[in-house]
Parts: structure tokens; C-alpha cells; sequence
DNA sequence: GGGTTAAATAACCTGTGGGTTAAGTAAGCG
DNA sequence: CGCTTACTTAACCCACAGGTTATTTAACCC
């Protein structure tokens, strides 16, 4: 599976997404952050995994914690791949695809 | 399953990113849109679906063909909550970030 | 009407995703 | 050493995703 279709995985998943926003407040345990979610902690092991593949977090080692820590670099690739569609959102370049449309009818 | 849930898991398959991609020069039709993956017709007809549930695409009726377009609406999203997440991956937010908290620590 | 083309639906197979419980590993602590 | 805490691994279950072939629907064309 290449990076971006792992990363999209990864990122459809609510749990996941909760779990990166989490992490937006620095480091966590994998104990506090299973805290809000009500499912079972291999769960939350089974999850984090999925993160760490995608190269969305990062893991240490203290004691008996594995501290997670957000890795963002995936989303700027997720953020540059949508920004390429900007243009078929934005309404100000959809009436300037108008007018380019327009031009190269009256050049006809 | 939430809107962004259904994009993001939309965009995991490479398939169905390409058929976007083919889908921003103009619509197309299954036929066209299938010509260049070596999968079966009723394959790409699920991708179409689950493209047009997360509201990537709409769909015409032209006679005998349905003809597909883009609809990029769900991607502003994509790009907005990605966006939410440059601070951490952009170096001078970084540097930013680390600004504050030293002024932070000299406050107290 | 009969044949052809475009596309969807049905029925099926297989792999994987997200969940569970139970057991194993590893570190702190009395 | 033995207990507790943090976390992972193993084994399992079920739903669904992505693919197939075969069949059906719908429209055009002769």
C-alpha cells in the first residue's frame, strides 16, 4: 500500500482522527489515550499501530509507557493532493474556468 | 459513517483517486472512466458508488450512458482539517511553537 | 422485433478492519 | 520474590471492501 492510500486509511477512522487531535496537546501514554473512548485498550494498541504505519505518530520508551507523539508530515502531503483540487471548490476559480471556457469559444 | 469518514475512506483506494483525477479534465463516461485499469465493468461501478455516496461525484443520464462528474465540495474539507494540522508540520511553526514556550517558561 | 452497447444488480469468494477476551511481556514497587 | 500497572500479542468473530462471473435493465439502431 503506497503512503498517501495508508495515510487516507489511517485517517478514516474517527478514533484515529480523535486520537491525532489528542495528540495536538503534546505526548500521551497509550492509557490516556484511551480514556475517552469506552473499547478495550488492544483496541486502542490495534489503532495506534495503524497510526504508526502511516507515520502519523511516533512511539518512545519510558519504563512501562509508550509515549506517542504526533507526526505530521504525512498531512502535508494529504493537504497539498486536496489543495490540487482547490479550483474545482473555490467559486472564484470555477467563474474564472467560465470565462477561460468563454475565450476559447469566441477564438473559434 | 460521518461525512469525512466516508472521504477519507473514499481516497484510500488508488483506483478511485485516479478516476478523480481523470475526472478533473472534463466528465467521462463508465466506460471511458474504467478504459484505463484492468478490472472488471461492475468493479468500477462500486468505486463510482462509493465515490458518489461521499459526494465526490454525481452522476447524468444520457441515454444509454451515465455520464460522471467531479464534485470536489467534501475535499474543501479534506484540505480545511488537514490545514488545521500545518503548525505541525511547517518549520517555522515549529520555531514558532518553540518561541512561545520559552517565552512561556521565562513568564513564571 | 432483434441485435448491440452501456451499465447496474445479484451472487459469490477472499482478505482485511475493527472489535472482543485471554494470556504474555516488561517495568516499578513493596 | 511477588504484586500491580502498562501495554502487546494471540486467537477469534463478524462485517464489509474489493474483486469476480453471470444475469438483468435500458437505450440505441437496423
Amino acid at each position: 500500500m503506497d503512503q498517501l492510500s495508508a495515510t487516507f486509511a489511517a485517517l478514516a477512522d474517527p478514533t484515529r482522527r480523535a486520537i491525532l487531535a489528542r495528540l495536538t496537546e503534546g505526548p500521551a501514554t497509550v492509557k490516556e489515550l484511551s480514556e475517552p473512548f469506552d473499547i478495550s485498550g488492544p483496541a486502542i494498541s490495534k489503532h495506534l499501530r495503524v497510526l504508526e504505519k502511516a507515520g502519523l505518530i511516533t512511539r518512545g520508551r519510558e519504563a512501562q509507557w509508550r509515549p506517542c507523539q504526533l507526526d505530521a508530515t504525512p498531512l502535508k502531503e494529504v493537504a497539498v493532493w486536496a489543495e490540487n483540487y482547490r479550483r474545482f471548490w473555490d467559486a472564484s476559480y470555477t467563474r474564472l474556468d467560465a470565462l477561460l471556457t468563454e475565450l476559447k469559444e469566441t477564438e473559434q
